[in-house]
RNA sequence: GGCAGGUUGCCCGAGUGGCCAAAGGGAGCAGACUGUAAAUCUGCCGGCUGAUGCCUACGCAGGUUCGAACCCUGCACCUGCCA
């Protein structure tokens, strides 16, 4: 007998905020709901917290319920309001393109088969046509403005100003909810806890209308043990968009995971089970210099999203490059293949070899030459594993690795390969 | 509407004519320790530049001065007190 898939949510965490839980929980168990689940194209790519929402999501249709996935086609077009001022407006264009990146990477992550195949909608389809008047008259009169200047994004914006757009974003959201309940019987509404204003709204709408009351869960906010924000890295987001990370970058993120937080991590965003969860929390009291919590972290998030060769290449990358052996030793194959998940330039090859100031500058491991210096002086400097001294030297032909590379590093782990080749 | 105060680097915050690229803290980068962890300690920390130096910067625009973040004028925004 499996444990309740609510029981399995808390456990990990993952209820931050809901509607009525026992409410919720008596008509799961009576059977199969329908949930939903939406995504706004904010970006040309989902990131971490988007990821949370989808994994969350696929736990629930793994224990028999419906997911709706919904691509926020005509929610793109306004923009949520966020505290920290006023979004640009994106072009239709831009939106639409968007949608399609957002539909294509959410999609790996639901099964379209079966019982409870999930269905993907688009909020465009529903709102595109609807007249001023009739949004106006059938959604807005549900409002009250008093209780939307009250929500905490809005006030903290009525200073600096936010223009009616984003203020209305709210029923536009709501509005979705009430269509697919309407039209689809969908109950329950899922999201991170940074949507729960916009998430209720939408139960209060179904409410008023129908007099339903569906249902709300939130997520929490991923947090470091120190409880700052976290899935951000020096580059940005976390995306899941292999053109704007790299497997090998995403696999290093999940990697870095410090210990107080590594477990967490393991249940927000595996599947793995409790007992297996509970166990790898011992090992990384117990052992934590083997990291196994990290490692198994890495795989299976980098497999969930990228897939098993993916994380492969990824690891055996890792392997190659912070292994305890000696660069040389690799063979030319393993070595080039771990050299191009990193960073990487092609340089012409001229009589001498370039000074390592501008190599760091050339691979942007550093901002400029001067940095670079800097990094050198600091002792933060490393080309094929061994520190740099003099940043106005050049390395010689014989430190090249086979096939002409260079392995530059900065600090314990931004790497860098130069490939120098013949001149063009 | 009147009175008083404020607007400083990524963030917070000190600085009231030259010694100011601007104290201190946080964030960030690097080193030591370790485990590609955290904590701690240490160094760096506007940009470019081999050093000299150059450029950009203290709300915005202008002015005084050999010289301004600091003085003056105007403008914008914020805060408190009176109303």
């Amino acid at each position: 007998m499996n444990r309740h898939v609510l029981d399995d949510l808390a456990w990990r965490g993952l209820v931050a905020l809901s509607t009525d839980l026992d409410a919720l929980r008596a008509e799961m168990s009576a059977g199969p709901i329908r949930f939903y689940v939406g995504f706004d194209p904010t970006a040309p790519s989902l990131h971490m917290g988007n990821l949370m929402q989808l994994v969350t999501a696929r736990r629930l249709q793994d224990a028999g319920h419906v997911p709706f996935v919904l691509v926020g086609g005509a929610t793109g077009m306004i923009g949520d309001p966020k505290e920290s001022g006023e979004r640009s407006l994106n072009s239709h264009h831009v939106v639409t393109e968007w949608v399609e990146r957002v539909r294509r990477q959410v999609e790996p992550f639901f099964s379209f088969d079966g019982d409870n195949a999930a269905t993907m909608v688009d909020n465009y389809d529903w709102t595109a046509g609807l007249s001023a008047i009739d949004f106006l008259r059938d959604i807005g009169k549900h409002f009250p403005v008093n209780r939307m200047l009250a929500r905490d994004v809005v006030r903290s914006r009525l200073e600096a100003g936010i223009s009616y757009t984003e203020f209305s974003y709210v029923l536009l959201q709501s509005m979705d909810y009430l269509n697919l309940y309407r039209d689809f019987g969908v109950r329950l509404q899922t999201g991170g806890s940074d949507q729960w204003g916009n998430i209720t709204g939408g139960v209060e709408l179904v409410r008023r209308v129908t007099g339903e009351r569906v249902h709300a869960l939130a997520t929490p906010l991923v947090e470091r043990a120190d409880g700052t924000k976290y899935g951000k890295t020096e580059t940005g987001a976390l995306w899941l968009d292999p053109e704007m990370m790299t497997p090998y970058a995403f696999h290093q993120f999940w990697l870095n995971a410090q210990d107080a937080g590594v477990v967490q991590l393991l249940r927000y965003f595996t599947f793995r089970g409790r007992d297996e969860i509970d166990g790898l929390e011992k090992q990384t009291v117990d052992q934590p210099s083997r990291r196994t919590a990290q490692k198994l972290l890495a795989d299976d998030v980098t497999t969930l999203v990228h897939g098993p060769e993916e994380t492969r290449r990824a690891r055996e990358a890792a392997a190659a490059l912070f292994g305890a052996g000696e660069l040389r030793d690799l063979d030319v194959a393993t070595l080039e293949a771990a050299l191009r998940e990193v960073p990487h330039v092609h340089l012409a090859m001229g009589t001498e070899l370039p000074t390592y100031a501008a190599l760091l500058a050339e691979t942007g491991l550093v901002a400029s030459k001067g940095a670079a210096r800097r990094t050198v002086t600091d002792g933060g400097a490393y080309v094929n594993n061994q520190r740099i001294e003099d940043a106005e030297s050049s390395p010689a032909a014989a430190d090249l690795l086979p096939g002409g590379w260079l392995l530059l590093r900065k600090g314990k782990r931004n790497l860098a390969g130069v490939r120098m080749g013949p001149g063009p």
